[in-house]
This record gives C-alpha cells, sequence and structure tokens, in this order.
DNA sequence: GACATGAGACTTGTATACAACATTGCCCCA
DNA sequence: TGGGGCAATGTTGTATACAAGTCTCATGTC
C-alpha cells in the first residue's frame, strides 16, 4: 500500500495537459513505475487540483498508451516488455523515412536553420557529457521533423511514438552508446537535412532509414534497450 | 444557433467509450458537420448523461482529431481538407506494409481463416450492392491486420488512421469505385494473405504496398476524396 | 458614424457529494 | 478444515453546484 514518495508537487498550473505532461514525464523517468496502482484521488492531492482534472489527464494518458485502466477496476502505469520496444522501434523506422520524405518537399528555410542549430546543440551536448541534454535535442529533432513535413497525421503519431520511445530507453545509459555510433548518426542526420535543403525526398528517406539501421546495428544501443527492461522487470 | 436535429438517442450504455464510439460515428457520417460546435451541456443532454462523461469523451475524441477545443473556447468537430486526407493516405501507405511483414511472421491459423472469411464476406457485400457493409468489412479487415501483426503500437496508430480514412471518404461515393479497381484491389489483399500464409513478409509487405498504390492509382477512389471535400466546403 | 468599453449572458473548468461497483475478509455452515 | 456467502471498505463513475473565463451587444464618447 506503500505510495511512491510524493516529490514536490509540480508547475500546479491548473490545466490538464499540464498535468499529462508532468505524469508522463514521471512514468518516462521511471518515477512511476510500471504496473504501479495511481489512485486519482492520491494524485489529486499530490497535485493539488480535484479528481476531475486528474481523470482527465490519466484518460489522456491511457489514450497514449501510458497507463491502463478498466471500468471501476483502477488506474495502472502501463508496463513495457522488450518486444513492444522492438516494435516501436519498427514503427518509426516507417514513419520517419516518411517524415523526411515529406519535409524534404515541404520545409521552409526557417525549417533547416533549426535543424542544423538542432544538431549543433546536439554535437555540443553529447561532446560535453550531458545526457539529458542530448536526449531532448534528439527529441527537438524528432519532433522538428515531423512538424517540418507539415504532416499533421504524422505531426500526432511521431509524438507519441517518441514519448515511448523515450520511455523504452533508460537516460543512464545513453551515455553507454559508443562515441562511433553516436557519430554516424549525427552524419546521416546531416545528410537527412542536406537532401531536405536539396528538395530530394528519395535521398532524405534513405538517409531515415539509415539512422533507424544504424540505431539497430549499434549494440549499445540495443543494450540500452534491454537493460531498461531488465531494471523493469526487477519491480513488478 | 440551430443545432443539428436530435436523431433519437443511442445505445445509451452510460459508459464514456459508447459515447466516443457514437460520437464519432456521426462524425465520420457527417451527421456532425466539420467546424460545427459541440457544447458540453447539449450532447450530454442528447445522450441522457451528465456533462462530466461527455467531457471525457470530447477529450478523447480530440486525442484522437475527430475535434479540436480550447479552454473556454469550445469544442468545434474538426475540420479536413484533401491535403490531410492525401497525407493520411500516405502513413497509411507506410503503417499497413509493416503491419503485413510483421503479420506474415507472426498470425496464427485463426488470423488468416478470418481474413479469408472476412474476404468472401466483402466479395458479397460488393457484388449485391451494399456500400455500407462493404466499408464495414473493409474497416475490418484493416483492423485484422493491425491485430494480426501482435504490434500493439500499430494496432493504436492504424486504428485511428482508419477511422479518419472513413471520414475522408464519404459512404455515398463508394459505389463510384470502378469494379475493375475493387477487384484489383481485392486480389491484391488475397495475394497478401497468402503471403502471410507461406511467412513471407517481404512478398506480405509488397502486396500490402500495391494495394495503397492501386488505391492512389483509382481515379474512382481520388474522386471520392476530392467529391467528400467538396461536400464538406459547402457547409463550412 | 466609428470605436472603445462594460454589463450581462453564456460556456467551459473544477470542486464537492453521492451512487455504483469491485474487493476483501470474516463468519457461518457443511 | 475448507468453501460459499455476505457485509464492510474502498475506489471509481457520475450528477449537481458553483467559479472562472469568453463573447456579445448595447451604450456612451470622440
Amino acid at each position: 500500500m506503500t505510495q511512491p514518495t510524493p516529490t514536490q508537487s509540480s508547475p500546479a498550473r491548473s490545466n490538464v495537459q499540464a498535468l499529462v505532461d508532468t505524469i508522463r514525464g514521471r512514468i518516462i523517468r521511471g518515477q512511476f513505475a510500471p504496473g504501479q496502482r495511481l489512485k486519482e484521488e492520491w494524485l489529486a492531492a499530490e497535485f493539488g487540483v480535484s479528481r476531475i482534472p486528474m481523470r482527465e489527464a490519466l484518460r489522456a494518458l491511457a489514450s497514449e498508451g501510458f497507463v491502463r485502466s478498466e471500468r471501476y477496476g483502477g488506474t495502472f502505469v502501463a508496463t513495457l516488455d522488450a518486444e513492444a520496444a522492438h516494435d516501436l522501434l519498427d514503427v518509426r523506422a516507417v514513419l520517419e523515412p516518411l517524415a523526411a520524405a515529406q519535409a524534404a518537399m515541404r520545409c521552409t528555410p526557417e525549417h533547416l536553420e533549426t535543424f542544423r542549430r538542432l544538431l549543433d546543440e546536439g554535437d555540443r551536448a553529447f561532446r560535453e557529457r550531458r545526457p539529458e541534454d542530448t536526449r531532448t535535442v534528439k527529441g527537438q529533432l524528432y519532433e522538428h521533423l515531423a512538424l517540418a513535413s507539415g504532416n499533421s497525421t504524422l505531426i500526432a503519431l511521431m509524438r507519441v511514438v517518441r514519448f515511448k520511445i523515450e520511455w523504452a530507453t533508460s537516460i543512464e545509459l545513453i551515455e553507454q552508446i559508443p562515441e562511433e555510433t553516436r557519430n554516424l548518426r549525427a552524419k546521416l542526420v546531416r545528410d537527412m537535412v542536406d537532401a531536405m535543403a536539396d528538395r530530394d525526398p528519395a535521398r532524405a528517406a534513405t538517409a531515415a532509414a539509415a539512422i533507424i539501421d544504424a540505431t539497430y546495428a549499434s549494440q549499445g544501443w540495443r543494450r540500452v534497450v534491454e537493460a531498461r527492461f531488465e531494471a523493469a522487470s526487477k519491480s513488478p
């Protein structure tokens, strides 16, 4: 019956989206463990709101797949397994090339500029061993690719996939990714952006696919995923 | 200020999922027109519930992209345009081959049997000029493909994409699809299922891609989409 | 006449209260 | 001693009531 340590309450802007983002963040960071029960009243008290907005937040998280709930049955943090994580990568592997191709046809100079800025920031964060920032920038790149595609369906789908991939990869182990793998991927991302600048959808898509291939091929990355689930399976 | 004709209230099982399905259905069928305001109180009265479950239903529909709402700003049926519809097809064009490939590796004999049953049902419904049933079976095939893939992410994403594609294609015009196009696509679906039976992911994916190509190439189908938005743009 | 402005009505957002249902543990009985 | 039923407890689901914000339209001023 022990509930998790009530870390001090967050921003507490009283709108639902803030609750969703905060709770999703805690799930992704593992502060809410897979399988853990999330009682509405307890969470509501934790965030200083009533059950109504908290219910809406939990429903939203359920539709994103981060929690599961059954009628009168309670809400629980969803569980991930290694297979689901790889399935997630498979989905990413088809969405990202599509986004790259569409972005190559539609992106603006501002988009390209932002891509290059993010790439530089990412390089710096990785070189300076700031894994949190490295992950953040990686997420921003992914989000920006979706935005540049101009495909609203893709934007929504890629956002959820991105959150789940962050969930599936524990932050502590990102540092273990071999430097050569990371550099190869960074180079491929630059190739992708160059192809987008040349308005070459095919080349952009190929580069995007190569990024995923490099991720798959990376023994380091695989270890990141596997280790994540060893940790998770310890606390069911 | 005229609200839509209150068609007689639906099943009225008082759970939220039923509300979501019913309202989504009405949006898809055009009974709730794009841009139309959906007042919580009015809808709640229409379905004989209070605003709380209705709010949850509307939030869920917002996360699926069928309605849009801003804080204190009201909820409106989302609008579709032809570009968004084609973007939707592009997404489908990458998801479906992936699902086919994974299903080829994972599907059970029961899955295959269901596929073949649905194919027969679809043929019969089309021959007998029952467009409603034709669409229903088509949806079931699509859903079943996702299920057979065993990829939970794919199942969730394909479900939303499927609903939106139904939304983007008006039912009245399905009959206008040329018979040869329909038959070609039915044959390709059979090829896909055969490839799945042979546990041949590459061939299954190729067949799935060919299905989308046939859809794209179909002048009749294109007319279905375009006509849908001519109709929609009449009532903004 | 055009525009700023404020009161009013209206809609959404949230808290509280209560109803419906699941679960647990006890007691009774075989 | 084991199993079935029942009450006690607790959590979720929903209705009602009220608070907070937005929009409209009339009014007054320049």
